[in-house]
DNA sequence: AGCCAGGACAAGT
DNA sequence: ACTTGTCATGGC
C-alpha cells in the first residue's frame, strides 16, 4: 500500500478494494455519514476525518502523522480483500455475495466503542442505533470541533447515573451500557487484555457483562479485536443461512475469513432481500 | 396500525 | 437441549 501526501490530503492510488459507501454502509459502524458531495465524515479514535473517492483514488483529508497513526490501520489498509473475496466464494451465492460487496473492508473500531454500539443494536433497526449513538457521543463525548464529539470514554459513563442516559431513548439497554463501564473501569474486564486471547475466549470473557450474549460479543471479537474468523448470526444471517445454505453448512469452510464472508452475506441480504 | 429490528435472559417444557 | 415471554423504543 502507497499514499502520497498533496495539500491537505494523504491520497490511496493503489489500494484495491476499498469502496467507501460499501465499507461505510454495510452495517459494521454507526458514525460514518455521507454528504450531498459523497464526502464521508466520520470519528475515530478522538480524531475526525473526511473522506472521499476521485476516480480510483481515495483522498483523506488528514495530516501525514494522523494517517500513519490512525487510519492506515483503522481502515485496514495492508489486507487483500480481494484475496478474502476469492477465498470465501465457495459456492454460486457467495460469489454473488462477494462480488455485490466487493470494496468492503473490516474496520479496526475502537474496542469500547464496538462493545458499546454493539450492546445498543441488540433488537434495534439500524437508523436508531446510528441515532442513538450520537446522541450517546453528543452528550457525553468530548467535542473535537465544532459538532463532532469522540465516543465517549469508559470513565466519563461510569460515574454517571441510568437517569442521566434517560435522553438517549435506549430502553433497557441503558442498564447494560452502565454495567459494561462500570466493568472496564472497575477492571473487572480489560478490553485491551482481551486483544492477546484467542477469539473464543475473548467472547467467553465479554458475556460475562450483563446483557452482552453470543452476537454482541461476536460481533465485539469482530469489528473490535478484528478477529475475522469470527461469525457473528444475528436475524438477517439467520434468514440468509435458511434460504441459501445447506442445513448442516459450517462457516469454518470460510476459515480464517468467516467473519469477512458474514459481512458479504449479511450485506447481500440486506441490500438485495435474498434475490 | 402493527410488525419488526445486527438480542439477552430467565422460566417453563 | 429447545421454546417462549419479556424487556423499551421507534423505524417503516
Amino acid at each position: 500500500m502507497n499514499y502520497t501526501v498533496n495539500g491537505e490530503y494523504v491520497v490511496l492510488s493503489d489500494v484495491t478494494d476499498f469502496s467507501l459507501p460499501a465499507t461505510f454502509e454495510c452495517g459494521q459502524c454507526f458514525r460514518w455519514n455521507a454528504d450531498e458531495n459523497g464526502v464521508y465524515h466520520g470519528v475515530a479514535y478522538g480524531r475526525a476525518l473526511e473522506i472521499k473517492s476521485n476516480g480510483d483514488d481515495i483522498l483523506l483529508k488528514t495530516t501525514e502523522l494522523d494517517f500513519l497513526d490512525v487510519w492506515k490501520d483503522y481502515f485496514d489498509l495492508d489486507t487483500d480483500y480481494t484475496k478474502i473475496r476469492r477465498h470465501v466464494s465457495v459456492n454460486g451465492h457467495m460469489e454473488k455475495a462477494a462480488e455485490f460487496g466487493a470494496g468492503i473492508r473490516i474496520l479496526r473500531q475502537e474496542k469500547w466503542e464496538a462493545l458499546c454500539s454493539f450492546i445498543i443494536s441488540q433488537c434495534n433497526n439500524i437508523p436508531r442505533i446510528k441515532k442513538i449513538v450520537e446522541t450517546f457521543c453528543a452528550l457525553f463525548g468530548a467535542e473535537i470541533s465544532d459538532g463532532l464529539y469522540a465516543f465517549p470514554t469508559a470513565e466519563a459513563i461510569a460515574g454517571l447515573t441510568e437517569t442521566d442516559l434517560a435522553p438517549l431513548r435506549a430502553g433497557y439497554r441503558t442498564h447494560y451500557i452502565m454495567e459494561a463501564a462500570r466493568a472496564v473501569v472497575y477492571g473487572i474486564i480489560d478490553l485491551n487484555g482481551l486483544a492477546g486471547l484467542p477469539p473464543e475466549a475473548a467472547i467467553k470473557a465479554l458475556q460475562t457483562l450483563p446483557g452482552v450474549g453470543l452476537k454482541v460479543s461476536s460481533c465485539m471479537a469482530l469489528y473490535g479485536l478484528h478477529h475475522l474468523d469470527v461469525f457473528p448470526v444475528d436475524v438477517w444471517m439467520k434468514k440468509a443461512l435458511a434460504l441459501h445454505f445447506d442445513c448442516d453448512f459450517d462457516p469454518k469452510v470460510f476459515s480464517p475469513y468467516a467473519g469477512v464472508a458474514q459481512q458479504y452475506i449479511f450485506n447481500f441480504e440486506r441490500n438485495n432481500n435474498g434475490k
